[in-house]
DNA sequence: GTGGTCTAGACCACG
DNA sequence: GTGGTCTAGACCACA
C-alpha cells in the first residue's frame, strides 16, 4: 500500500488489483467529493505517469475508462479535463451509492442478517470510529 | 445467471465473476444460514463438479478456501465435512458481517458520503424492499 | 485493404483507421447479420491475433468493447462467446441503425439538401446498384 | 457543443472530434449553402483563429483543406477567398452528396438492412421531424 | 506538448 | 489453454 503523490492528489497503490482500476477508482473518488473540480485540467498522462511510477498506457488506461464514466473530456493535443456539468457528477456519485448499498445489503442478507443486524453492526462500527 | 443443483444445495452462477469464487461464496452462505449442517458430509469434488457442470479444478479452488476458513474438514478418505462446531461457524458469520460492514463504509466514505447520508440510503432501501 | 481470414470470418484491414476498431466493428457487423449466432464461441484473442496478422493486444482490445456492446460475454479461462439473448443483438442493431440514419441526414441537411433531394440520391443509388 | 462566431459566421465546436474538421466541415457548409459567396474575401488565418479562440494552426489545417477541395482560393499578400467558380461549388456539393449517401448505404447494408429497411428508416424520421 | 494506437514480450488468474 | 494486465518503447494525429 504505497503512497505517490500527483500535484494536488495522493494515490494508494498496491499490487493485488489491477492498477489502471486503482488510479481510476481513486480519481473518481477525488471528483466526486470535489478534490478536483469541474472545468480543471487533471495531469497529463505522462506526468501521472512519471508521479505514479507507472508506465504511461496503464495512466491512460485508466483515464479512458473515466472518459467512459462522462467525468471527463479528453482534448487531443490540450489534455484531460473534468467535465464542465456538476450534475453529471452528483448523478454519478449517486448511482455509485445506491449500487454500492444494494450490494452490501444483498451480500448481508445472503449470509442472514435482517435489517435488524445490519442496523446494530452499522452502529457498532459508527461508535468504534466515533473513539479513535 | 443460471441455476444449478447439487443435492440439496441450489447454487447460481453468472460469467461476470471467477466460478470458484461464486460456488466458495454460496457455500459459506449455505453453511452460515445453517443449510448445511455441522458435522455434515459434503459432495465430493466430482460430485460436485459434474452438478454444476464445472471444472474439478474450479471445485477444489473452491473447497480449499473453505478449509481455510475453518468452516470444513477434509479426512483423508472419508472426503469433505462441515465443521462439527457451531461456535466456529457463528464466529466465522460475525467476523465476516464486520469486514463486510467495514468494506461498505469506507467505500461510502471515500466518495464523500457521511453517516447520514448512509442511514438515509439503506431506509430508502428498505422502504423499497418493502414495496417489493 | 487487405483481406484475411479468420475461420469462417473475413476481415478487411487498412492503415487508415485504428485496427482495433475496424475488427470491432467487422465482429459487430457479422454478429448482427446473424455470420455468428448467439452462444457462438469465437476465435480466442491468440488465435485471432495470429490470423489477423495483428498483435494480441490489439484483439483483445476489439474483444472488450464488444463486451461492454453487450454483444458478447468473456468467460476467463474458456474464451469468448456471443450473447445467447437474440434480442440484445437486435436491439443493438436497431439503435445503431437509427443513429446511422439520423446523422446521414444530418449531414445531407447540414449541405443544404432537402428530403426530396435526399429520396432521390437513395434512388439514383439503388438503380446504379441494380446495374452492377 | 459551444457556438462561436467570426463575423457572419457561426460556428459549433465541441470536443468529441478534431477541432480542425469541425472547422472545415462548417465551413464546406457554409459555401455550399450560399452563406459565403463565390469571391468572398474569408477571415485570415489569425482573425479565425482568434475569433474561435483555437490554435492558428487548426485553423490553417482546415483552410489547407479547402484549397484541396478547390472551394478557395489562396492569394499570397491579400488573403483566402472563396473560389469565384459557382460550377466548381455545385460540383463538390454533388459529389459530396453522392458519397455521402454511398457510405451511408455501404453502413446500412454491412449491418444487414436491405432497400426496404432504408426506406422505412428514413421515412420514420421524416415523421419525426415533422412532430417536431 | 497532448492523448491514442500498436507492437513485443512478460506474467498472472482461471479452468 | 483462455483472457487480462503491465511494461517498454515506437509512431501518429492534433493543437
Amino acid at each position: 500500500m504505497e503512497e505517490r503523490r500527483a500535484g494536488a492528489l495522493v494515490f494508494h497503490l498496491d499490487l493485488s488489483q489491477p492498477l489502471y482500476e486503482q488510479i481510476l477508482q481513486q480519481m473518481r473518488q477525488a471528483i466526486a467529493k470535489g478534490e478536483i473540480r469541474p472545468g480543471d485540467k487533471i495531469p497529463s498522462v505522462r506526468e501521472m505517469a512519471q508521479a505514479l511510477r507507472v508506465n504511461p498506457n496503464t495512466v491512460s488506461h485508466a483515464y479512458q475508462e473515466l472518459d467512459r464514466d462522462g467525468l471527463t473530456e479528453t482534448r487531443r493535443g490540450q489534455g484531460t479535463f473534468i467535465t464542465t456539468s456538476p450534475e453529471r457528477i452528483e448523478r454519478f456519485r449517486q448511482t455509485l451509492a445506491r449500487r454500492v448499498t444494494q450490494e452490501f445489503i444483498r451480500q448481508m442478507q445472503a449470509f442472514g442478517f435482517g435489517w435488524d443486524d445490519i442496523r446494530a453492526l452499522l452502529r457498532e462500527a459508527q461508535d468504534d470510529s466515533r473513539e479513535t
